[in-house]
RNA sequence: GCCCGGGUGGUGGAAUGGUAGACACGCAGGACUUAAAAUCCUGUCUCAGCAAUGGGGUGAGGGUUCGAGUCCCUCCUCGGGCACCA
């Protein structure tokens, strides 16, 4: 036997094997065994390739699937890449490589990586966003959207570079500059692509049957931020028309003192008197040129101006000025607030820089809690004061009540609002899929026929930017010019691309349609592979990819695609591996790659390591200080499992298992840290003992989801057939796991005196006699002992007086 | 400001309310070797002690309990998310 376990060749060896026995591959039509579909966040391919951060997620990903695998589940895990995007598009700028080049590199590049992982990836089903059969069906997906109104045109303000005079994505926009050249980012006003994901807000607020981290659902719930409140009307005196303002407080209605709109708000030109005009327009002029970093500095002082026009509040005929504020954001709520200084922090710091009359109408409800008035807001819920009729009521009550008595009037109605906005998918870019909408003449904006799909991206063009702040795509006349699909007159192609995200959204519906010819929305099949069951990814995808993910998949369901409500059932976020306390960045040149470390000790080796620094979900801070310690232990590991130990001690069945319900236990829950101490303490234990064959291939059957070669290499050298991933999970005795002697910790008020020995089956008569007997426990006996706790198998308590 | 999640030896970390520090890294000593590497053995929270043993100890302070790293309260601190959302 080999002292030695060469795990370059070994390596080399069975992942030719698997690929031979295609082993990875999935039978998608099986219904023999239950389907697993398991998946990963599929990587962006970028310049700086896969780094030990894909790593840490995907080999134990990996693990997990063949885990499942073994213990019966036909598991599916295939991978793509993510190819569409910034970085790609960026960098062709800067040097004039062209985006499809880079991409093309960096995925045979990152391709040869995965492949080095050893991991199950189902090749076969291998998705490219950035390839026309894919976006072909990203294109159909918005038509789709598109067709039941879940997509819109309006324009909205976007980020845009007074420098390179370009629109910037919001990923190019953040912390509010540029991307480039560092210039203060600030809006304008584009026709812009939205989809309504508005509409299902209440929708994505229903986790039922979902088993996400709280943190993620939480994150998701704040993003959505749903809140109940009313709307409002205010007549405008002497004008003919209403405001409607959204509040979460109608209880504090009668201490609403002034009015305010935000600057975008569509009635102020109107209402504006002719002595307040100029300087209306003024502040409107500001808050426009205003950039983000101003507009989102903390604790920044409120600004704002008087209109000269007046409304009425509808409870009790109080003449309140309004006034136009830019705290007040137009697109939530009405764009327009009731300002309840006495009741609201910021209304009060308003009113009192504008000297704004402050009414209180809230009391707190019993004495033990003091009004913060009049130095600061009262903004608890209270009874009301000063509130005519309404007095005494406490504040949740006089919600339904003052609005159910102004919706008598048809003034008020109780609303629920969202704080979530509509998706942004336009994008001014060249490197996306291109929005297969065309203009016509006649017929106006028309989608493309879905028998005309894709509507490629054009390979040869001009993608550097023009200035002008539209696509590039503008330049390829080829491209734009195109025969309407309803009449075939001339008409013009949209020109803009989709987010990035728009491709991410639905990936994983494409992966179970990959053995069907062309047909990616195949029902049946769908229907039978979603939703995922376990989907793991960073944490940082929670507000974007996962709830957009989310959406696009309840509107398929919605629209009779899928069957499952949810796409994933089950989501894990590894943990982040920083390296020297930071986020790996190229900029910060702190990019750690797997590769040297794989070559030099090996996928097994590399990815236990991953797995050993701690709880998967936690991450941690790289250095490969203890990478050592895996390599001993796989060194070990394999000695134990190859030497043939004639005549010398047996290693205790019960040792193996309790590693197998320990390893076991210890997957299920994601523990691969704690799996892989169990069986290092197997393997010290093994060394030098007489192992049975089957003893041994139990033990290769638990190492091998945590060292897939390793196990295979030793497989099939204690006998086992075929591959250990054709083997099923083994199983443990309990009564096998139970010693006959257990250790009984004994303490004296609560402080460890002295263990004993004793037989599992002692009674507690018996047990606590022996404690009392013990040397040093009788020292500690002196006074009367006044209470006995004997919990079994664990410890003794003596209490004593 | 609001919402989450952490804080345990020199280091990574382990511990269904029941012997804190498993398993590793590192370090020290030893064996093997001409030597080194590799491997193996022993020790390693801290203080006192040759030892047996005893005192202290899981960010700080209180509390609940026979018993708290674990549960409750207050605070400090680090990380993540959101942030004028009426």
């Amino acid at each position: 036997m080999l002292k030695h376990y060469d795990h370059s060749k070994a390596e080399t060896k069975w992942r030719k094997f698997w690929e031979a026995k295609k082993l990875y591959k999935t039978d998608l039509q099986d219904s023999t065994k239950p389907k697993y579909y398991n998946l990963v966040m599929f990587p962006y391919p970028s310049g700086d390739k896969l780094h030990i951060g894909h790593w840490y997620s995907y080999a134990p990903a990996d693990s997990w699937g063949r885990y499942m695998r073994m213990k019966g589940f036909n598991v599916f895990q295939p991978i793509g890449f993510d190819a569409f995007g910034l970085p790609a598009e960026n960098y062709a700028i800067k040097t004039g490589v062209h985006p499809a080049q880079t991409t093309k590199t960096n995925i045979a590049y990152m391709r040869k990586q995965l492949k080095a992982m050893g991991a199950f990836w189902d090749w076969d089903a291998e998705v490219v966003t950035a390839e026309p059969d894919y976006y072909k069906w990203t294109q159909w997906v918005f038509l789709q959207l598109y067709k039941n109104g879940l997509v819109y045109r309006k324009t909205a303000p976007v980020n845009w570079c007074p420098s390179c005079k370009t629109v910037l994505a919001n990923e190019q926009a953040q912390d509010g500059l540029c991307d480039r050249c560092d210039s203060e980012v600030t809006k304008k006003d584009l026709t812009q692509w939205f989809v309504n994901i508005k509409q299902y807000a209440q929708k994505l607020l229903d986790y039922k049957g979902l088993d996400w981290p709280e943190k993620t659902r939480l994150m998701q719930e704040n993003w959505i931020g749903r809140s109940e409140g009313s709307e409002v009307d205010f007549e405008i005196q002497g004008y003919d028309k209403k405001i409607t303002v959204y509040t979460t407080r109608i209880d504090t209605l009668y201490g609403a003192t002034y009015m305010v709109l935000a600057p975008e708000h569509e009635l102020i030109e109107k209402i504006t008197t002719i002595e307040n005009k100029k300087s209306v327009e003024n502040y409107i002029k500001k808050t426009r040129k205003a950039t983000d970093i101003e507009r989102s500095a903390e604790d920044r002082e409120k600004t704002g101006v008087f209109t000269g026009a007046y409304a009425t509040n509808p409870v009790n005929g109080a003449k309140i000025p309004i006034w136009i504020a830019d705290y007040v954001l137009v697109h939530y709520g009405t764009g327009a607030v009731m300002a309840v200084p006495a009741h609201d922090t910021r209304d009060f710091a308003f009113a009192k820089k504008y000297k704004l009359p402050i009414k209180e109408v809230i009391s707190p409800i019993n004495n033990s809690i003091k009004s913060t008035l009049p130095k600061a807001a009262f903004v608890d819920d209270g009874k009301l004061i000063n509130s005519s009729e309404f007095g005494g009521t406490p504040s949740a009550q006089a919600r339904l009540d003052i609005t159910r008595f102004l919706d008598k009037k048809g003034l008020a109605k109780l609303k629920i609002n969202y704080r979530l906005r509509d998706w942004l998918i336009s994008r001014q870019r060249y490197w996306g899929a291109p929005i297969p909408i065309v203009y016509c003449d006649k017929c106006g904006e028309v989608a493309v026929a879905e028998k005309d799909l894709p509507v490629k991206l054009p390979m040869d063009i001009d993608f550097t930017p023009k200035g002008d702040g539209k696509s590039p795509l503008n330049t390829s006349k080829k491209f734009v010019t195109t025969k309407c699909p309803t009449c075939g007159g001339p008409a013009t192609r949209e020109t803009d691309t989709m987010d990035t995200f728009v491709c991410s959204s639905w990936y994983f519906l494409r992966y179970p349609c990959s053995q069907l010819e062309g047909k990616p929305f195949e029902e049946k099949m769908l229907s039978k592979w979603l939703p995922v069951d376990m989907y793991i990814g960073g944490p940082e995808h929670a507000c974007m990819h996962l709830l957009y993910a989310r959406f696009i998949h309840k509107a398929m369901h919605d629209l009779g695609y899928v069957k499952a409500s949810e796409p994933f059932k089950r989501l894990v976020h590894q943990g982040m591996i920083t390296k020297n306390g930071a986020k790996m960045s190229k900029s910060k040149g702190n990019v750690v790659s797997p590769d040297e470390f794989v070559k030099m000790y090996g996928s097994d080796v590399f990815r236990m390591y991953l797995m050993f620094m701690g709880p998967f979900t936690q991450g941690g801070d790289w250095n490969d200080k203890g990478i050592v310690g895996i390599k001993r232990f796989v060194e070990k590991f394999w000695r134990a499992m190859m030497e043939e130990v004639k005549d010398g001690e047996k290693i205790a069945p019960a040792i193996i298992h309790k590693t197998v319900k320990k390893v076991t236990e210890d997957i299920d829950a994601m523990h691969f840290n704690t799996a892989i101490s169990a069986l290092m303490a197997l393997a010290n234990e093994a060394s030098g003992k007489v192992l049975s064959k089957d003893q041994k291939q139990v033990a290769t059957r638990l190492i091998a989801p945590l060292a897939p070669h390793l196990a295979e290499e030793i497989w099939s050298k204690v006998g086992g057939k075929g591959s250990v991933f054709e083997e099923s999970w083994p199983t443990y005795d309990s009564a096998q796991i139970v010693d006959d002697e257990i250790t009984i910790a004994i303490q004296v008020n609560g402080r460890l005196r002295g263990t004993i020995l004793i037989p599992k089956d002692l009674g507690k008569e018996a047990v606590l006699a022996r404690a009392k007997a013990e040397e040093n426990v009788k020292k500690y006996l002196a006074g009367q002992v006044v209470k006995e706790i004997y919990v079994p198998g664990k410890i003794v308590n003596l209490v004593v007086k």
